[in-house]
DNA sequence: TATAAAACCTACTAAAACGGTAGGGTAAAT
DNA sequence: ATTTACCCTACCGTTTTAGTAGGTTTTATA
């Protein structure tokens, strides 16, 4: 599952895709709009700006906005800045990659099964953007 | 992720479907050939015959076995056992279903998506099965 | 240049989950 | 009856989750 954090990541760069035209937005109008803890938003923020998604501007009409094309920007690239690992296992994520001391990479069934639903779920989430998590069901 | 006793779940899985043949299998034997706390294995297989998977004997000669074809166990039910929901997000699971407060399911973009990806999942999750988990990349 | 707006940073916290451990209770075989 | 081996309840330390509180710095603008 995805933590709420990963969840409210989401629901933010959502509505800062929609209101890209419009300059900076303010945590405070993101946090009520999406019904978020302000301050908990805030931290959020930071983490996906740190993550080179966002940047933001201080002071009097500063705010959050995207610093790249929504269909420059995975989910999975997302997932991983907030909540880490996308795979089941440490032995089979790439990004995250942890040596399995129980088995035989390889010859290990779980191992290969795993793997394969890593693949699955990579497939959509490299190739899904925020451009895609907008209302998309409109008009198919 | 996997936690650590669904990982050991499997392992243990594993090992039960290799000696079918040979009856009751101890539980300390199953952790010292695996290498798990014997005693959190307990509760794990304990779960496990819970969930209808194992049959148990108590007394000498006593032990943990398949009551299952490994064939007909898909590993997603393991999963679900141990740890719960498959799909990333609660609106979007079969088994461990939630309403989504803040989005509207059918055209919420993220909805849609992560529903892709949960059957993309299940789609391996539920065919793959406890036989598919033996060291299966021998003769291929 | 003061001031107000807004992001930024540090620290803290309560509750839950994770990964176990301890110790005895109960059923079954011999 | 005794040993074997699963069954059950409770506990425990650590980490993660989901926040909260409060102050600091930067920036626009009046």
């Amino acid at each position: 599952m995805l933590s709420k954090k990963a969840q409210y990541a989401f629901h933010a760069l959502s509505f800062l895709v929609e209101r890209a035209e419009e300059g900076p937005v303010l945590i405070s109008k993101i946090a009520e709009e999406k019904g978020i803890s302000q301050k908990f938003l805030e931290a959020i923020l930071l983490e996906l700006k740190r993550g080179g998604i966002l940047g933001s501007k201080k002071g009097k009409g500063g705010g959050y906005y995207l610093i790249k094309d929504p269909n420059e920007v995975p989910l999975a690239r997302v997932i991983r800045l907030i909540d880490g690992p996308i795979a089941l296992l440490p032995c089979v994520s790439l990004n995250y990659y942890e040596r399995c001391d129980t088995c035989d990479e390889g010859t290990c069934g779980l191992h290969n099964v795993m793997a394969e639903v890593r693949d699955a779920n990579l497939k959509i989430l490299e190739n899904k953007t925020l451009a895609d998590i907008q209302r998309s069901g409109l008009s198919a």
